[in-house]
RNA sequence: GGCGGCAUAGCCAAGUGGUUAAGGCAGAGGUCUGCAAAACCUCCAUCCCCGGUUCGAAUCCGGGUGCCGCCUCCA
């Protein structure tokens, strides 16, 4: 089936085509790494893990590569404030984004170059458009001379006379333009500086994607990505500066990512709205983040607020029920044989075909511009239909024949599926560990859990010795039908954070969690 | 001022002209339960406004209105 997206480039949905028949190569804005990334990041980072894990699915052989930029004004600045060298910062926050990478479950691009790792290329490329007559050089710096490159704003839309030229930019005297931007700086003291033809100095900001993305993927490359506000100027200076340089195309398809708002306000320093992945991951398994990052369309603008996290939560959980449900069901038993679509009727017949179309569904949904959104739809849609006829089947769980090849079936279209959005990758029993505190069905096992202090952090709210004799007594008062008394005891440890459920098997408990500890402005 | 995007139920959200407008959350009613919880069942929209194209439009075109983003570092 054929993949269509949208290309930021020509406004337009388009059919994709790879320039070599099945290999992709993909770059990604990374970061630039003087602080912790937040949730904005994270969204960039993960839709464009989805992509990359889709394109995988379709059977592309994708070159994926993610740059860190690791040498600029910021890392500078915080480097001196801190009193560190711009190494040790970038460093430290490299460790940092790539343990938030993990925790997000995003696979690891291929290359990860660095900006500091390219100084020569990056200086011979600049050397390039300077021969050229694309960039002229002032007191040591070198600037690219946009009014030299016809087609300068084809990205953005922008028109080079019309943009109000000096508007919101301070002017530099030395450029001849305005608009003309840094290839190289020359360097004040005490500022990392590499040597070059126009004295010591250190790369602009947008000729390392130039350099680099097209050292690893060539001169003409199939996919380039990032955020919507790198449009301008970021990748438009890209295509001056590569397309200036070889005289080719630089990149076929431009896909950018919307913006996260938190509580519908723009995420910034000054509103002190910041959410760093760190935060949200201390608090919220990284599937529920993905499953709230990739429940909207890639472009949109998507808005940060506790009650959409909790939607999320509550679709994993049910996700991860349907898993948990259907293991409980086959047990270790295979489906004996294959059947076919006529030898189901009724309920399981709809099961059947929606099982079995799932996959030509999701691809559909998926080759429309990644509509992740729709494509979990599906999958949720699959999930509900078990649990629902499962549980109309009663307690039992003794699946006959059909059932059991249907469930199998189930299970492989659900993780199929789901893993290339990067969920339901746990096994069902961990995550409801990790994030509902499963369930014990066993008191007097929760009691020892607590006294061993095998439950994080309970035993110091908790006296197990207290635990232990108020469950006592509430077991003892609904034998007596004292309802009152064990109400009363629930309430109790519930406010303790412990909900007590009491199922014909017996009463279980778990361990209710505080929702609200992300604080969001 | 320039460029771009969005407007679908209480909320979030999909929907690239054609059967009953995905899905989720919340809510209401129900099953189960001593009660509650969990789970399950049922119910819950004609798509911002006005014109136009068409046999037929949420979907295309024009005009309004209202939001939002970018034009400065920014995912």
């Amino acid at each position: 089936m054929p993949l269509n997206l949208y290309n930021t480039l020509t406004r337009h949905k388009e059919l994709f085509k790879p320039i070599k028949d099945n290999q992709v190569g993909m770059y990604v804005c990374g970061v630039t790494v003087y602080d912790l990334c937040h949730i904005g990041h994270a969204r960039a980072m993960v839709v464009f893990d989805a992509i990359y894990r889709y394109l995988r699915y379709k059977g592309y052989e994708v070159k994926y590569v993610r740059n860190y930029t690791d040498v600029d004004d910021k890392i500078i600045a915080r480097a001196q404030k801190e009193g560190l060298s711009y190494q040790e910062v970038a460093e430290r926050y490299i460790d940092e984004f790539n343990s938030d990478m993990q925790a997000l479950k995003t696979l690891k691009p291929q290359v990860e170059p660095r900006v500091t790792h390219h100084i020569p290329e990056i200086i011979e490329i600049i050397g390039k458009l300077v021969a050229k007559g694309y960039a002229y050089e002032v007191e040591g710096n070198v600037f690219y001379s946009v009014s030299k490159f016809s087609v300068y704003g084809k990205l953005s839309g922008k028109n080079i006379t019309e943009l109000m030229a000096g508007a919101r930019i301070e002017v530099d005297e030395r450029k001849e333009n305005p608009m003309d931007f840094a290839l190289w700086k020359a360097s004040k003291p005490d500022e990392p500086a590499w040597d070059s033809p126009w004295g010591k100095g250190r790369p602009g900001w947008h000729i390392e994607c130039s350099v680099m993305s097209m050292k690893y993927l060539g001169e003409n490359f199939d996919l380039h990505g990032g955020g919507m506000d790198l449009i301008f100027p970021h990748h438009e200076n890209e295509i001056a500066q590569s397309e200036a340089a070889t005289g080719k195309p630089f990149v076929n398809y431009w896909l950018h990512n919307g913006f996260i708002n938190i509580n519908q306000e723009k995420m910034s320093k000054s509103l002190g709205n910041i959410l760093t992945i760190k935060q949200l991951l201390n608090q919220y398994h990284a599937e529920i983040i993905r499953c709230f990052l990739l429940s909207r369309h890639y472009r949109s603008p998507i808005d940060f607020t506790l009650g959409h996290l909790a939607e999320s939560k509550k679709i994993m959980s049910n996700l991860y029920l349907s898993l948990k449900n259907i293991q409980e069901w086959t047990a270790e038993k295979k489906p004996g044989r294959g059947f076919k679509e006529e030898d189901f009727s009724g309920e399981e017949a709809r099961i059947y075909h929606a099982i079995f179309g799932l996959k030509d569904r999701f691809l559909k949904a998926m080759d429309n511009d990644f509509n992740t959104a729709q494509a979990l739809g599906y999958i949720i849609q699959i999930s509900k239909m078990i649990n629902s006829h499962l549980e109309k089947l009663g307690p039992e769980k003794e699946p006959g024949e059909k059932l059991l090849f249907l469930l199998h079936r189930a299970r492989e279209g659900l993780l199929d599926t789901a893993q290339v959005l990067g969920i339901l990758q746990e096994k069902p029993e961990n995550y409801f560990l990790l994030v509902e505190t499963e369930a014990y069905e066993d008191l007097s096992a929760f009691i020892a859990a607590v006294e061993n202090n095998d439950i994080c952090g309970l035993k110091e709210r908790l006296d197990p010795e207290w635990l232990k004799s108020q469950v006592k007594e509430r077991e003892k008062a609904r034998k007596n039908n004292d309802w009152n008394k064990a109400d009363k005891i629930r309430a109790e440890l519930k406010e303790k954070g412990l909900l007590l459920e009491d199922t014909p098997k017996g009463t279980r408990i778990r361990i209710k969690k505080d929702p609200n500890i992300i604080e969001v402005n």
